[in-house]
DNA sequence: CGTTTTTGACCGGCGC
DNA sequence: GCGCCGGTCAAAAACG
């Protein structure tokens, strides 16, 4: 950047008080003095300008760098944890064949995961199955899958979780396995999103809320109204525990729903974002993937379960 | 009066 | 092919 325009370069800092001897009078003297300090605390708020400039350049590098490894470490783990399951899937499988409900497939496929958002990949042991008939395996995880888990009040009867966005009702079912209606939203906020969101209270604790939603949102998230009771508040995220999982502790986190929520915004790091540069978005994304891939019960079992995998050998 | 919610009807996938 | 079931539609009702 040029700042030198803003200096006049003219000022002859080497003035002797000859120049002052033959002055024509002592306010002149002293505008010339006024003037002189006065280019003298502009040139030095410059350097302290370029400073600050330099320091945010270095920081937003460093953030750069950071979020690049923080992708690289996401990207192995989540290959890590795609791994892992595959393996487990057999036997999962195997279970809900024993059992035998009559589960429609969609339903039974990711039934013992509390969050799916992590994108596993269509890719699995199962392909070579699916290679076999005629009909290519559609890709059927297009759209992103997320539960969370709200808890609520007792009395709380409604089946409203409120996380920022608009939703519209357009149905409500009772379905077989749970008695508990299950609610149907569409995001109202723009008229193109195609992001839904069923809601049902869970059969095991009726005061948790489930809400799954399927899409990602095309649009920003609407702005909260400060001081509204009803958007800022802080809710309870419960993991509930699978019957299926041994592993699930019910450890209760809080959530507070007035900010971002992970589970709904996935983390695009090479998204097309004009502020992607920006230092706050960067470490708002730093830690988002954290919290993220921490918070995730489903992945905090996998990684206990391959870390144990890898002390212990199988019997 | 426009928007949202309710609710019964309808549709399509899946298992038998 | 039939029935079950989850998901969606759409008209009516409710709401602000």
């Amino acid at each position: 950047m040029e700042y030198t325009h803003l200096i006049d370069t003219s000022l002859n800092l080497n003035a002797k008080p000859l120049q002052v001897f033959f002055s024509d009078s002592k306010q002149e003297v002293q505008n010339h003095i006024d003037d002189f300090e006065r280019k003298r605390s502009q040139k030095e708020e410059v350097s302290a300008l370029e400073e600050e400039l330099n320091r945010v350049s270095t920081e937003n590098q460093r953030l750069t760098e950071m979020l690049t490894v923080m992708c690289e470490n996401y990207n192995v783990l989540r290959n890590q944890l795609k791994d892992h399951m595959s393996k487990n899937n057999v036997t999962i499988d195997q279970k809900d064949m024993n059992d035998g409900s009559r589960k429609r497939k969609a339903e039974s496929i990711n039934n013992n995961y509390v969050n799916t958002s992590i994108d596993l990949g269509s890719s699995s042991a199962s392909d070579e199955e699916d290679s076999s008939s005629k009909k290519p395996k559609e890709e059927h995880i297009k759209t992103k899958i997320s539960r969370v888990c709200v808890q609520t009040e007792a009395s709380d009867t409604s089946l409203i979780v409120k996380d920022g966005y608009q939703w519209r009702k357009y149905g409500q079912k009772v379905t077989r396995d749970n008695p508990c209606p299950r609610a149907y939203f569409k995001c109202s906020f723009a008229p193109t999103c195609p992001v839904k969101k069923k809601v049902q209270r869970s059969i095991e604790d009726q005061s948790i809320l489930v809400a799954t939603y399927e899409g990602e949102h095309n649009h920003p998230e609407p702005p909260k109204q400060e001081g509204s009771p009803s958007t800022a508040r802080n809710v309870t995220i419960k993991s509930i525990p699978s019957s299926t999982s041994h592993n699930s502790s019910g450890a209760t986190i809080t959530l507070d729903l007035t900010k971002p929520k992970l589970q709904e915004h996935e983390v695009r790091p090479n998204a097309n974002n004009k502020n992607i540069n920006s230092p706050v978005l960067q470490q708002f994304l730093v830690e988002q993937m954290a919290t993220s891939l921490t918070k995730d019960p489903s992945f905090r079992a996998a990684i206990a379960a391959a870390i144990s995998g890898k002390f212990l050998p199988p019997n």
